[in-house]
DNA sequence: TTGTACGCGTTATCAT
DNA sequence: ATGATAACGCGTACAA
């Protein structure tokens, strides 16, 4: 016989003739009834079709949840079809699910209003990228420990990587040649909505963006090896999208004189302007060399393979969770990024 | 002034000189009050710091949580990681996010004790794949409403496609020429964790996996075409893996007289065919042809781009949240699937 | 080892 | 239009 309504513990300690404190404990605190008792209870708790305690009650009751709230920059659409957010999510799902935890997403360009407070219930938070400042002053509102990923914030945990380095140190191993007539394909770098050149103006912005670091870096390098980089060579992308970075690629690789260096921001724009220059006719690395920034598994793949610099998504995925876990109080980590020499440049 | 200790409905409402349930209204029931009266709370309530109803207090009064769960086959990492899985998240959170509800995901290869009755919180639940026993009854036992995606169950709403319909029509096609020699690189075909042939007995087997669906449908093709498959043509990859179909694909590719045609059961297997053939020097579609399922976004980048079978799989995420959401008692869609030629094929 | 009873923060009903 | 109050289902101190 088949009960519709959902039971709860209070029925089903009536049914089995104990107290509710009994079958809380036989879920909960094993060491607080006979190991005979306790099975029996759980068993025909079972039986009986109860599957444990209610969340709501018992989060409502014990003040938490078991559940962690990973806060994504933009849609959550864009956020899960974007590589590199997609490697973090990896990483965080696998520490979460190994302790037990659940995973609740949400998305970060929603307003505060619309939230209906599901900030309420995660024990913790990860916030992924920049998130916007009404959302984060939300989260950090709630008092509770808080990780942020590509993002830093002096009042919690970060995880991060140095992007000016990492930048620096591809741009100066490509612009070693002779006679390099370099580009940079650039992600967000200002606050248009469609692919454009910056302007000398737009170089002196100060910014704490990821994308502004790895600018700073391409450019220090680009002066230190004597082909400054000029704002009409700095393309702006406003989203890390193969779409508009093809827009942007076609313009780079159709001015005269060609460009022989594209500096990509993300793997992602790379990929897409590889993928236009060899539509152009062009010799990778001969006629024009490319450089990424990730290294996501698809760049390994491609044809030629994308030199790039790797960043362990997965591994800062990994990092944040355990950081928030085991509550570490403001530890700021900065991952160490590697450059990996592929087939896209000459050497 | 900051008030650490995070504070209640009830406290603002002392504060605030007003009855709690005036508060609540403010936050729920903007027309059981006065339109000033409202305003003045919500502002007040925000610099108090406070951030609305706690959820999970207001999920047990109210009984509904405004989260959906959702739960994938496997662990949540890879499935993250696969591009199906993927697009399918995204189809349902574009949804899920548009109706401003929260998306809870849960993995199906937890035991069900571990699960900590996480299934209590969610209003309803979207089921990916072939979860397993345990924890699907776990879920329908709520009595929650349910909606499987790539699953056939009879007692709830469900999304698919036609599997078989699918492979059918790409090997019907791609078995037309004369003189074809194909094999088929298969996923999950039978229980093994490594891959190997099938045997005779192994093709016998029944069962309503999707694999098996796309197997039926290729070996159907094949003996209309006159080129009956056998059993040692046939392959099991244990995951949708790159690395692991990379070996079926060696495997095949080297075998005496090498096969011309490879059908394979996923875009992610026929990638790897891909890249395997072109490292043995092999001209594609010359030497071989290699057909996909599922159309996942690479295969339209790859080079040659993959001739497929387009499933869509955003599309599949989106009508299975609308199905959810809308409570669509138990409707059981089926998509169309459209094949889609490209570069892998002759034709 | 087991049971009693209170409170977690909210919302809906009913009364004012 | 606003306020008082009783649930919602559970966990735990404390008593037995």
């Amino acid at each position: 016989m088949i009960i519709k309504k959902k039971l709860n513990l209070k029925q089903v300690s009536a049914h089995l003739g104990v107290s509710t404190a009994t079958v809380s404990n036989a879920f909960n605190r094993p060491d607080q009834l006979s190991a005979k008792l306790r099975e029996r209870i759980l068993r025909e708790a079972a039986e009986l079709g109860y599957n444990g305690p209610n969340l709501a009650a018992r989060t409502l009751r014990r003040g938490e949840s078991e559940v962690i709230g990973v806060m994504l920059l933009d849609s959550l659409k864009y956020s899960l079809s974007d590589p590199v957010a997609n490697q973090l999510l990896q990483g965080i799902a696998e520490v979460l699910v190994s302790r037990n935890k659940h995973m609740l997403l949400l998305s970060g360009n929603m307003h505060a209003t619309q939230q209906r407070g599901a900030e309420s219930l995660p024990d913790g938070f990860i916030l992924y990228g920049g998130i916007n400042r009404e959302s984060f002053e939300y989260i950090l509102n709630t008092g509770k420990p808080v990780v942020v990923v590509d993002f830093e914030y002096h009042e919690t945990a970060s995880v991060n990587i140095d992007n000016e380095k990492g930048a620096y140190t591809i741009a100066k191993h490509v612009l070693q040649g002779e006679d390099v007539r370099p580009v940079i394909l650039g992600i967000r770098l200002i606050e248009s909505d469609r692919v454009c050149r910056l302007t000398t103006a737009d170089l002196e912005l100060e910014s704490k963006e990821i994308s502004r670091s790895r600018l700073d870096g391409y450019l220090k390098a680009a002066k230190e090896q004597g082909c400054d980089i000029a704002a009409q060579q700095v393309w702006h992308i406003p989203i890390n999208d193969s779409e508009y970075a093809e827009i942007a690629a076609r313009e780079a690789l159709t001015t005269t004189p060609r460009p022989n260096v594209l500096l990509c921001m993300s793997d992602v724009v790379a990929l897409a302007a590889l993928r236009l220059a060899k539509e152009l006719n062009l010799r990778v690395p001969e006629d024009v060399q490319i450089t990424g920034f990730d290294d996501i598994p698809e760049s390994s793949r491609a044809e030629p393979p994308l030199t790039t610099i790797c960043q362990q998504s997965i591994e800062k995925g990994r990092l944040a969770a355990r950081l928030l876990l085991d509550k570490a109080p403001k530890e700021n980590v900065v991952l160490e990024t590697r450059l990996v020499l592929r087939g896209t440049t000459k050497s």
